[in-house]
DNA sequence: ACACATCGGCTAACCATGATAGCTTTTGGC
DNA sequence: GCCAAAAGCTATCATGGTTAGCCGATGTGT
């Protein structure tokens, strides 16, 4: 039920997603929904869940087997076409409230960025640094992905160029920024935790 | 009255402005409010308008007298200030429908470009390249900005840094892009028009 | 076979909000 | 003081989320 709210948010748009118009997609009235979620604030956290989880997989397919900049522009990708293809998902997990750390959202909204914390791993950052690197990773294609998908880019000019430019941006930024001097001693960090940013 | 729902937004949160909300702070019965505004949407588009033509004041200002990194910085912390003392506000502009190129909205958001335009000038971007460029640096930091603004990065890690590293990141981006040759025969771009992305 | 708990659906009703119609009051220029 | 425009009001309606309380189907333990 909640994939079919998900489906129905990705046609019409998560704003114009409604109780009345999920119910009649299902051929149900109304009240029975509330049958199998507590509202609609519930649904749309579960579909946030959804979509996040989704995401997370899509992108760890994408990024099999490369490193360095090829893993980074399959992210990317990745991320972007999810969200160009799932614009009403992906809209239900913006401006989440995240804060009881233990909630199911938070949970995979924090295991969501792994992906882009292997990524990381293909690039030189200083231990320090990771936080500011994976935030900066999500802001920035974020930022793209969402404005693409709300029409914010008028003009002719070929998105898709601009993304590739925009990945190579920030490819070229991660590899000039002065490198750390060597092997930290401490051990690398492990991949057992995605890093919430 | 736009001010008024404006102030309203940055309160409560933009999703949460209704038409009574604002009639009440106003001290007036709602239906009155349509002698001003011909509804709700239309409330939305003018508060985004009046939003995207102060960001470009406010960070048209910040930017004066710099030039190069200096001036990306200036600019971005000064989105990030708005977005951050506005946030309900700046959500209004999210997601316009801007398909009318002579509306009043879509005007002030090609508008609100130009001094990110400006900041280019600074650095060795192709003319080829100039939109690439610009749909970059808003994608980038609109994503910062929005993500923090909604409570996005949890952890501890000061948004501060993050912000600076980010800022750091594009800086060192734009300057490793393989230099375009020379100079171009034509003439360097006019500040006379934004160019919308 | 039967009692019954559970599940999933229903109708009816309520409340909040956006919107419109039509009337009244305020206000400012003459 | 007159009058038209501006700005307010009450009354009313539609939509959408939510709750309460009921009903039929299903499946299980005795």
């Amino acid at each position: 039920m909640v994939a079919a709210g998900a489906d129905l948010a990705d046609e019409i748009g998560f704003a114009a997603l409604t109780m009345g118009g999920l119910a009649e997609r299902l051929g149900v009235r109304t009240p029975s929904l509330y049958k199998h979620v507590a509202g609609q604030e519930d649904l749309n956290r579960r579909i946030a869940a959804l979509a996040l989880d989704e995401a997370r997989h899509t992108i760890g397919a994408a990024i099999q087997g490369r490193a360095g900049r090829d893993a980074l522009r399959a992210a990317a990708r990745a991320l972007r076409d999810f969200v160009l293809t799932h614009p009403g998902r992906y809209a239900a997990t913006i401006g989440l409230d995240l804060s009881s750390p233990d909630d199911p959202v938070a949970l995979a909204a924090a295991r969501s960025l792994e992906p882009f914390s292997a990524v990381l791993r293909g690039y030189d950052i200083a231990p320090g640094d990771a936080t500011h690197a994976l935030r900066a990773l999500r802001s920035i294609f974020h930022g793209f992905a969402t404005i693409e998908a709300g029409g914010g880019f008028q003009w002719g000019t070929s998105t898709d160029e601009s993304f590739d430019w925009l990945v190579d941006l920030v490819d070229l930024g991660l590899r000039a920024r002065p490198t750390q001097q060597s092997e930290p001693p401490s051990p690398a960090p492990t991949a057992h935790r995605g890093a919430p940013s």
